[in-house]
DNA sequence: GCTTGTGTTGGAAACGTTTCCAACGCAGGC
DNA sequence: GCCTGCGTTGGAAACGTTTCCAACACAAGC
């Protein structure tokens, strides 16, 4: 519709040559008073603005980044990548979204694109990440990586909570009102390091604390919970008393089934999920769950990245005096992010068990 | 770290002119098979990918879609923009994600960035449409544009719902039930047509229906609860019998603190939320509430871009029979799309009213 | 007056691609 | 044997920008 103007028609208009426009508009080198009024002038009177695609190709950096994610539909990555989108534009970056829903064969065809884009750098969560030929092949790039929720692996940072460690905690929990028999639940097993993660720490936890080893059950991605294998481990002697789902989501999920199938929580089974998400302080009971903070982690990642984006920048800038700092930018190795655990309703004594303190667990969460 | 790979270097190796080799990588042009299979080679050999910034800015297609929404921590935006991607992706585009936090100057700023990007077109959410300048601004560019939730204004296409005609729909419900004396809550009224026009369409329907004119209460960003303006009219005489709340994300933390005000849903107050997002069917009562498809309302918005960018496309392409077809683009003006009313549980008879057929309205949904 | 320096300017190359077009080799028809 | 035409090829321009560098004007110092 409209021409688009470029800076040759500004120069044109201001009389003078693209370098000086160049120049001027950049605030990079000199140019005379008058000069540069001209050149201000003619571009605002044309209404010019940069096409980035010219200024890329030569300056060799899009300041775009990439950031791949399993799912936005859950609230934690959607709140990570809200969080981690604001932090770029904050440092003048835009991103580039793609969701790999949870298949390695996607991840691998969107990091492809991205790198095509030429981005400069990514933030990426991946379903395995130990061994991933992808993430080999980007290493391999020398481009700035991020991981986001998955535990780091060597020479790449990551904003990621320490999954066995908090999932022990809950074990340590489930043991300190009493539980003795209680379930894993899984939602995605086979296609997720954090639930694998989740998993062993949370049995590891369960030994530790002196429970018998946690069953392991596997739920699809439907919601739809009339079928499932959960409801006859929930009845009868030996029956489970405690459940830890893999995520919030799940956790609500299994809390509204469990009320269908006339059974309360936390009075007949006590739910723990993993995340924090707001939704589980709406709802009653109160979801009991380790608490991560998705936009910190988004934040955190966003900062990560940029920071090797520059530090990139300025090693290519300045390649005299690397002569004795070290060669290769040290990776940040990010510590893993603060988690806590939240008491809330859904936790309860165990069913008829025999335990220490209890009564107070039912108290509101802190 | 590793050397980039460009065409040059594939000419060089294979042999040939890099027009050649541009020639045989996109599949336009002749070649003769001895040549073709010389410059396949040497691609794989190299691991060549091509810089889509050179070809972008030869093409002047980005291939690249904007995509701006207020944020993606309500998930009714969040399921949205992962199935535009997803669609997106299928034909080939890559999305350049935005959130905009419900503040005009950022929405403005980003659609600058997404200008100067050189996107191919733009889905976006705007707090408000009518008369917006950066809307207008985007309309004298020429570009592609499809709107996302918002109704459709003059010329530009929308894949939305009709909030007034939903939200009357509500109030209907409401009377069925015996309901005289409602309220709408609103979490953002100042800053989101939606919101505005489910008001009046609900306070529109009530009026027909012969309720009062319903309350409205505005509440602030927070879910907390403890202080709202809502509680003092839920009790005593002419207290109110049902809320409506803007959205459903708002409606679940609504039914958490009332039952923390000791009331009872849907016994004392009925509850009816707006979007269907999962998380509605979780809790338990389940949530009544309007459902509209967020996955199919991002899809349609990339398909509808989509056409539009290729239309765009074909017409630059062949401009010679364009002679008696319309000029400009038809700019299909969809309709508005499919929603339906769940009947769930939070919803039930006005407490004491006196109701038609009550007693059938909570029964489980449909 | 000539050199030297400083401050301003614009031409041109480069970034990686696509595509126009001219050139070339070669077979077939006369 | 020459012209035509076709299939194949590569040089070069163009897309919009940044930046190197040479050119220029002009003042100051000798």
């Amino acid at each position: 519709m409209s021409p688009v103007i470029t800076i040759k028609d500004v120069a044109r208009e201001a009389g003078c040559g693209i370098a000086t426009v160049s120049r001027v508009l950049n605030k990079s080198g000199a140019a005379s008073a008058e000069t540069r009024e001209r050149v201000l002038d003619a571009a605002t009177r044309l209404g010019f603005s940069f096409n980035e695609l010219g200024r890329s190709l030569q300056s060799q950096r899009t300041r775009t980044i990439g950031c791949l994610v399993p799912s936005l539909v859950n609230p934690v990555f959607a709140e990570a990548v809200q969080d981690l989108q604001k932090e770029a534009l904050g440092a003048g970056f835009q991103v580039l979204l793609a969701c790999s829903n949870y298949d390695p064969a996607l991840e691998a065809d969107a990091l492809r694109m991205l790198l095509a884009k030429r981005v400069d750098g990514i933030v990426l969560t991946l379903s395995s990440s130990a061994g991933n030929p992808a993430l080999e092949h980007l290493r391999g790039q020398g481009l700035p990586l991020c991981m986001l929720y998955n535990s780091p692996v060597e020479g790449v940072p990551s904003a990621y909570v320490d999954n066995r460690r908090a999932a022990a905690q809950v074990a340590a929990e489930f043991a300190r009102l009493g539980h003795r028999r209680v379930a894993f639940l899984a939602l995605r097993f086979g296609a997720s390091d954090r639930s694998h993660e989740r998993y062993e720490g949370f049995r590891d936890g369960c030994l530790a604390a002196g429970l018998e080893a946690p069953e392991l059950i596997e739920v699809d991605e439907a919601i739809r919970f009339e079928d499932v294998k959960l409801a006859q481990r929930l009845k009868g002697p030996g029956a489970l008393t405690g459940v830890f789902a893999s995520n919030d989501y799940l956790a609500l999920s299994v809390i509204g089934a469990l009320h269908d199938l006339g059974l309360s929580v936390p009075g007949d089974v006590s739910v723990v999920g993993f995340d924090g998400i707001d939704m589980g302080l709406a709802i009653r009971p109160r979801l009991a769950t380790v608490v991560t903070d998705a936009r910190e982690m988004g934040r955190s990642a966003a900062q990560t990245l940029i920071g090797m984006i520059d530090a990139q920048g300025a090693a290519t800038d300045q390649p005299q005096n690397s002569q004795k700092s070290p060669q290769k930018t040290p990776s940040p190795e990010l510590p893993g992010m603060a988690f806590s655990f939240r008491r809330a309703e859904s936790l309860g004594p165990a069913r008829g068990g025999g335990t220490d303190d209890g009564q107070a667990a039912t108290s509101p969460p802190s």
